[in-house]
This record gives C-alpha cells, structure tokens and sequence, in this order.
DNA sequence: ATATTTGTGGAACAAAAGTTCCGTTAATAT
DNA sequence: ATATTAACGGAACTTTTGTTCCACAAATAT
C-alpha cells in the first residue's frame, strides 16, 4: 500500500470553508489557503480537485454542518417559539462576539456567484428549500401543540422568518449597532405569535 | 487649451457600476470593462485612478442616484403607506423582469467587501443611516396624517422595513419563485399598518 | 525486507490582472 | 496658424493566479 496523509482531510476543508467565508471566492487564491494550511499545493490539487471543486466542497460541508443543525433543531424542538426566538438570539450574537462578521457563508456565496455559477445556485437554492421546510413543519407543529396561533399560514411566516434571518445577515455587514438588531428582533417576533 | 475627452465621463462610470453590480468588485478587471466600453487604458486611469478607485466612484454613483430616489420619494410622498408598499412591489419585480438578478449594487458591496475595506463599510453605514432616517421621517409623517397608526416605533418600524427589503434582495439569489415574495411582502405589509 | 503505490515538495508555466509610461494626436485659446 | 495642453493608443512590465508535472519519500501488505 501508499504512505498515508499528512493532513486532515476534514480539518483542512474545513479552514478552506472559514477562508471562502471569510473573504469570498474570488477574493482567496489557493495560494492563501496553502500559506496558512502548510500543506503541499500537489496535495491539494489532489485531494479536492481545482480551486472551484474546493470551493464546492465547501459549501456543501456548510449546508451539512450548519443548515444542517439548524433544521435539526426545529425537527426536534418541543417548544417551536423558543426556538425561533433562539435562532434570531444566535444571528445577533454571531454579529458582535469576538469573532469576524462573516455573515452567513451561503448568503455571501449566493450573493457573489449565485447569478454566474449553475452549480452554486442550485446549491443555495436546495438549501433555501430544506430550511423553508424545516420551518414550515416546526410552525405546523408548534400551531398544532397550540404554541403559536393558527391565524398565519406556515409556509408564508415560514418565509418570512427567513426573510429577516438573511436581512440580519446583510445588516451585519451595515455597520449596525445592537439597537438596530433588537428593533428588527423585536418587529419580527410580534408576528411569529 | 488641450483636446476633448472622446467618451462620456458619466456614461463610463455608469455602465463600469453595471459591471461592478453585476460581477462584482474582484470579479469585474479593468480589461473587461476596457473591452465593452471601448476607451482606453490611459483614459481610464487618467480619469478615475485606479480600479479601487473607480469602484468607490460607482458605489458613491450608487448612493446619489439609486438610494437618493428612494429618499426623495420617501421624504415628499403624500401617501406613506403607498410608497413603502410601491417599494416592495419594485423590489419584487426587479427580481423577475427581463434583465439580470443583480440585486442591490449597495448588498452586494457590503457583503462582498465591507469586512475589508474600511472606506467601503463608511460608505455602506452612511447609506444604510440616511435610508433609515428617510422611512423614520416618512412613518412619522404618515403617523402624524392618519396614514399609519402609530402603534409602532417609527425608528423600529424603519428598520424593520429594511431588513425585510434587505431580506428580497437576498432572496433574488436564492432561487425563490414569484410566491415566495408574495408571502414575504404581505406578512410584512402586514406590520406596516 | 521489499515491492507497491500514493503522498509530498517544489520547480515551472501560461495566462490574467493591474498598472505605468511615452510618443503621438487633436481640440482650442490666442 | 500656431502654441499649448490634455487625451489617446498601445507597448511593456511586474505580480499574482491557477495549475501541472515529476522526482523523491514513506506507509503498509506480503
């Protein structure tokens, strides 16, 4: 048999995802990811193919991982509201802790490519389907459990708590203060009644 | 005194923003807007410096002529709750009317660039403040006229809006069909009352 | 211990990006 | 008509980008 990896696959898929994220696609060179990853640009091209296969990877690891606990979350919640309320919490919080504001890496990649790569749109676009699901069942169930009202459609508030999730995202990058979140945080939750 | 620029200042700038919008900043290169536009390099650098600079120019372009008439219509409307709802319907067709889904040259920016260029994310906080403060002054107009009650914050309210107008554009990328805006606007318009 | 086979380091490269420079051209003020 | 001064065309150049290729290294099955 061949010698082994040196690098973890995961782990260093994982980084090139936070560098896409962090600064767009056209906007990192495999280069970048090379300096700070300190594996061997062959070993690179090998494993995950050109830039693009890479950057692909990428945000199919990110809707896996982070859409991905997110529906998990509201399949399972009991109490849908806490839920909700928990999400629009963590879309705020990620904006002023310590870290960068990224933002959402599907909405900065849909942004960016989403009009010029088929590929990545119908990534983004699978991905915008799955959470209007997962919402609209976790309103289902939280009307049906008598959580929330009966008096709005779920598949249309569904939407909307999207709507404003994405818009929290673009706020990010506005130079908003805290403020502005909690007015938008607050107008939102009166209709998820 | 010397000879004449051979091609319009503001025509060049004009359609170097279409370019910006449409492909964004890193992945618009000179050379691309210097085929379709026909001028040459030495006029180009001559007139607007260098490709950052140009882009700042047309993000500035942007403020002055897109976002300065929302707030022209905002602050002389007669009727409040009409414009703010003629500013949806706008949103939504602009996503599905026969040209490009480039959606907000002012979202695009921010989301590609605002984390790294500092004169771009002042450029960017100062537009998000001035839309604010224009639907700030029109609600309480309209609340002042009987137009909207005046249940909610107008500053709140504002800031609602946006997110919810921030949220479209992001939508406009992520392959949502004509009934996904539909929900959006109605619940929101819902709130707007 | 060796053969096998895949990983690794790094040289090398073509193309594109971003910019500068300069000789030439052409409006216009006088 | 000419001098003046800025615009133009395009050659040229430096980096960066994205990728390929190959000689060498090392893990493991036998």
């Amino acid at each position: 048999m061949a010698r082994t990896k040196r690098f973890d696959e995961e782990e260093v898929l994982n980084n090139a995802m936070l560098f896409f994220w962090h600064k767009g696609y056209n906007g990192t060179s495999p280069q970048e990811i090379l300096d700070e990853l300190g594996l061997s640009r062959s070993s690179l091209y090998d494993t995950y193919g050109d830039k693009r296969s890479l950057f692909i990877s990428t945000l199919k690891r990110y809707r896996d991982t982070i859409t991905g606990e997110i529906i998990h979350m509201l399949d399972t919640t009991e109490n849908v509201p806490e839920t909700i309320k928990l999400l629009f919490q963590q879309a705020k919080n990620s904006c002023f802790s310590g870290d960068e504001k990224r933002g959402c890496f599907m909405v900065n990649s849909k942004v960016e490519l989403a009009i010029h790569d088929e590929e990545v749109a119908a990534i983004v676009k699978e991905n915008r389907e799955a959470l209007e699901n997962a919402f609209t069942g976790a309103i289902k169930r939280g009307q049906e459990k008598g959580q929330l009202s009966k008096d709005n459609q779920p598949r249309a508030l569904a939407r909307f708590i999207m709507n404003n999730l994405w818009g929290l995202t673009v706020h990010s990058k506005s130079g908003a203060d805290k403020k502005v979140f909690d007015d938008i945080i607050r107008m939102t939750l009166s209709v998820v009644k």
